[in-house]
DNA sequence: GTCTATATCGCGATAGAC
DNA sequence: GTCTATCGCGATATAGAC
């Protein structure tokens, strides 16, 4: 199996670094030291490095961006969650580059995709909603701001690093931070007193 | 300048509906009902069709975002031109269904957008601030406050759409009012009284 | 301005030897 | 599992006639 990752591991740096519309199978190939024939032997075709490497980004989400489920959570969960999620972001930076492009070429991989995604984005809802039941937010819980403020956060967490992106450099990590910071803007006005 | 106008509305087309990678300047040109020869007689590649569509969309950019310049502006402006920025954006989609993918591969295209998109976010910032010193928010204007909500905003008017379209379904109207919604909830909490 | 014809290239994918 | 060799295809781009 180490070639099978060797070759996931070339594609996702190349997909990186110049986006995957201009790398293809060969030169994943050349990229990872072995042949285009066994490339072939061990994936398909593009489609399905690009499907093998969102399992890996969704196996991440998966299993990095958990609640702690012994007790509430805080805002500095709320806000350790978006880091990490930062994080993973930016190791697969080249998904969210490019991610409505990528899903309309592939409709079970769109599928999964929201499935994933919706299950993020509840997590999400539930965490702000923790937050207002245990007063850390000062909102009904039953309010509908619960949700605004969902929205928002999840808005950020998603769209915040392409955001900065389009600058041009990568993203540094105060610019990243700053996702956090506007984070705690939306949700300030709530806290208690 | 018939037939160059054409090949662009037609690319435009086929851009939105299937994005950039999947439509060759022959899908183009077979679509315009022209011959292949006689689109590069009027563009130099498809990069440069993909140029031309930008330059439109920063013109509608430039005319249809303005702001009154006899009055100072109101909660109801921020929200027009939220609506209206979405418009435009739904007429060319495909942009920002692939932006970043699009800019790396075009460094002049890439150094424009980030120009015309920096003159876009001060004008956001400016409404903010002036909202701010009118009283509409209650904000002091030097406050980093008026940052972080013009942030926000702009956030929101640029990352709505992909949100949704996220999802699978075209954008439809009902969901993109919720992100003047979004807005407004960042907003609310500054509102006087 | 527009067409047809064509040259060149690289990609995706497979067959068959080792 | 890995390689070499190769085929077929479609995309880009140009030449030259009309």
């Amino acid at each position: 199996m180490k070639t099978k990752e060797h070759i996931l591991s070339t594609a996702l740096q190349l997909f990186n670094e110049q986006g995957t519309a201009g790398i293809s199978t060969n030169h994943i190939a050349e990229a990872a030291g072995i042949s285009p024939g066994n490339l072939y032997y061990h994936y398909r075709n593009k489609e399905a490095i690009i499907r093998a490497l969102f399992e890996q980004l969704f196996a991440l989400w998966d299993t990095k961006l958990a609640l702690p489920d012994d007790r509430l959570p805080t805002l500095d969960d709320l806000q350790g969650l978006v880091r990490t999620n930062f994080e993973i972001m930016w190791a697969y930076r080249f998904v969210y580059r490019e991610l409505l492009a990528l899903l309309r070429g592939d409709a079970a991989l769109h599928e999964r995709f929201v499935m994933i995604r919706q299950r993020g984005y509840e997590g999400f809802r539930e965490i702000v909603s923790l937050l207002a039941q245990s007063g850390v937010l000062n909102v009904p819980t039953s309010d509908e701001t619960v949700d605004e403020l969902a929205d928002l956060c999840w808005l950020i967490s998603e769209f915040w690093m392409p955001t900065i992106e389009i600058n041009g450099e990568a993203a540094s990590a105060a610019e990243l931070e700053r996702g956090v910071t506007l984070m705690l803007a939306v949700l300030r006005p709530y806290f208690p007193d």
